[in-house]
DNA sequence: CACAATTCAATTGCGTACAACTAAATGGCC
DNA sequence: GGCCATTTAGTTGTACGCAATTGAATTGTG
């Protein structure tokens, strides 16, 4: 490295911001929401360790728990996420014995996710995981819905929102 | 693929889950969590292609604004993140001319993270980035602040309950 | 001064996210 | 039936996020 040696600083700090910065990362709610998201991720993963599983493949499970079996796209629709994103997950859970994937006899296009034996009765373990996170976070049933719903608003106010920007252009 | 032919169903989806199913995606706080995280991610890619750097890099941008120059260690404290993260975002930001490293000639372990002039620069351009995410929230002052207060203590518990069980093994 | 423990940034490896692209399959439409 | 726009997964490339390791520099202790 070493940059040629320079003395003392490089640039002014912002001399004195005013007292209502908007530039503050405090006062940014999406680094809350970042951390708050990056915190329980942290949570998860000693948690999930028991089931040998991350905690975007433990949605997945959540999902096809609650659903059954499911093509990737419907998938995704769930989760808000895309085929980018859950075919290397969906390799992985298969490796692991959890899912078994196929495509559809009806449209070869389509993919078709549905719990092995193994990923069915995962559920059972899988049953304590809510109790340990909600412990963690030390807020109430209450405090969970109300916060959730808010995040909710925020979530499709925001989606609203990319949506406009992009058919500006 | 092909998966050897298969007839109808895999496992039995869950017969008739109880009417409070703590497995059910919706009920998951982590998971709106999650997904406000990445709805605000897509806004900011929006807003900042102007400015032609990621969202993480924006933050990074920010304490620099506020702070001036920083070791990588309390850029990592104010962000929660390691150096694992930060060296290569960090080499990124150098690339594009908009901050500069260099050892701390006091301290040879360290390094040294400033902002170049075209990055203390483009805090004018930044001034109006927070006005238009938060437009895109639909929130008011008020109601975000709030929103932050309680992810924040949400951070703080989860952050305390990682430590706990961590330090149980 | 010597030497072990600690601190710090960087690197490696793995797993998401997501944009952009590819290729196969499907569904109109003539 | 032939053709084209659309749908669907998968692949590629880039960028986090984090655990674990490495290697250099520093500090504490005798």
């Amino acid at each position: 490295m070493a940059c040629k040696g320079y003395p003392g600083r490089m640039t002014t700090p912002t001399p004195t911001p005013p007292t209502t910065d908007w530039l503050r990362l405090d006062q940014q709610i999406c680094f809350s929401l970042n951390a708050a998201s990056r915190a329980f991720g942290g949570v998860y993963r000693v948690v999930l360790k028991d089931l040998g599983i991350t905690y975007p493949q433990y949605l997945v499970m959540l999902v096809l728990w609650e659903h059954g079996e499911l093509p990737v796209k419907k998938l995704g629709e769930h989760l808000r996420l895309d085929s980018g994103t859950l075919s290397p997950l969906l390799k992985r859970l298969e490796a692991a014995g959890l899912v078994r994937r196929e495509r559809s006899a009806r449209d070869e296009r389509s993919v078709e996710v549905g719990l092995t034996d193994e990923g069915d009765a995962m559920r059972e373990r899988a049953l304590a995981v809510p109790r340990r996170i909600s412990a963690a976070t030390g807020f109430d049933v209450d405090e969970i819905r109300e916060l959730r719903s808010r995040l909710d608003e925020l979530t499709s106010a925001l989606d609203a929102a990319t949506l406009e920007r992009a058919s500006e252009e």
